[in-house]
DNA sequence: CCAAAAGTGTTCACTCTACACCCATGC
DNA sequence: GCATGGGTGTAGAGTGAACACTTTTGG
């Protein structure tokens, strides 16, 4: 076969790019998600994920946390991409691909104030988070399931906790995401064998009942056990 | 707050958009990655991915089966989403962002033909493909990686191996993808237990031993059990 | 008969599961 | 005391790792 060679020409009409970011925090036993109430058309006054189109100097994580400050006054959180959303009449105004981002934030008590173009910010349990804007229900369903998954096999959920918690609180968590009872006895020792908590001893009296040990997760020991294969699960 | 309601008007410079695809065969007891030589610049004569810009009424999992049929002749296989990369200067031209896919082919003998703007594609073993155009090499290392990572919780390996297959083809694809050595005995004892092989017992003769017994995956009894919360694991 | 590769069996240790039980606290 | 929730212990089933053994086939 012969190769035809020709000079390139760049005939194709481009797409707009944005990227959205689903932002899961934790707070009263249940998982939540940040939706930001649009401002502007289309859409305007329903409910969406944070996010906007790419700049020309810009890569996608760099636009995410961008949006993410702009949007919703958050720094420095656990960001990964999840999924390219590409349906062709996902946006009623023109082609918009949009690369979808997810967060978890350690706690649903940020201070939140709504940015451009934007009216307001609020935490939605999952359930109330419906009827969302574009095809944003849709990029939320893939998030959940992303994070069910993730959580068995990477220490994520700690990304959901303050950095002090205590061991009922984490396992609350891993019964809400994963969305089963899990045995509490066995939970605790399963997590404590792996020797990444470490404990914070200094008590802090409780309510009702006993008070709770308190942890925090020894990122710096789980990355040095990681390179010599150690494998985080459950 | 106050909101500033506003009229839209969309100011922001527009990207080229592009697929790409990492396509996986296994051959000779090794893994292998198909690349195409381009036909044209930018990075003429030298080898990458099959892909190419998404056109505007396709979305990008049209767009990588359309390029993987144009210029793979590959029809039908598995092709899953990997992530896409946006660098700013990943293409010399323009800003162009790469939507990756990977595929899994049953077997590297497929027919290939070079397509459109192709001067000819070829099997690579992953260590004779480097310094490939474009930040192939980057998407080639996320490709193995997901592969590496997937081949332990989902059958994806039976994407690996024509419908029907032998037990130690298997073990060796195993071996090989996850890079180290599994017990055989044990291996097909847990592959085995889970109830999902169809032992096609005609057997067929070998060269130079015992010959081998033949299986397929069962497809429809893995979903059935994936419905009632049976999950697939090493 | 021997080598090579397929396939089976056995053992031991470890882990997971399902509980039951004890402890500390507030009312 | 008792209810509540935190934390510990244990017995039995189940699983995984290591390795030895048997079977079939070609030369």
């Amino acid at each position: 076969m012969t190769s035809t060679k020709k000079t390139f020409t760049y005939e194709y009409p481009r797409p707009a790019v944005t990227v959205d970011c689903v932002i899961f925090g934790f707070g009263n036993g249940e998982l939540k998600v940040l939706l930001t109430k649009r401002g502007i058309e289309p859409f305007l006054g329903q409910w969406a994920f944070p996010g906007g189109f790419i700049l020309e100097q810009e890569t996608a994580d760099e636009c995410a946390r961008r949006k993410l400050a702009e949007e919703a006054g958050l720094e420095d959180i656990y960001l990964e991409q999840l999924y390219t959303f590409s349906d062709v009449d996902r946006d009623p105004r023109f082609r918009v691909i949009s690369i979808a981002y997810y967060a978890l934030v350690k706690s649903t008590d940020y201070l939140i104030e709504a940015g451009l173009d934007i009216e307001e910010v609020k935490w939605f349990s999952l359930g109330e988070a419906t009827a969302l804007a574009f095809d944003h229900d849709q990029i939320l369903s893939v998030a959940i399931e992303r994070l069910k998954g993730k959580i068995r096999y990477q220490p994520v959920g700690f990304e959901l906790l303050p950095e002090q918690f205590k061991l009922p609180e984490l396992h609350k968590l891993y019964e809400t995401i994963l969305h089963r009872a899990i045995d509490r006895g066995n939970f605790r020792k399963k997590i404590l064998s792996m020797g990444l908590l470490v404990d914070h001893s200094e008590k802090q009296p409780d309510r009702h009942s006993r008070a709770a040990k308190i942890y925090s997760f020894d990122r710096d020991k789980y990355e040095s056990l990681k390179e010599s294969g150690f494998y985080f699960e459950l």
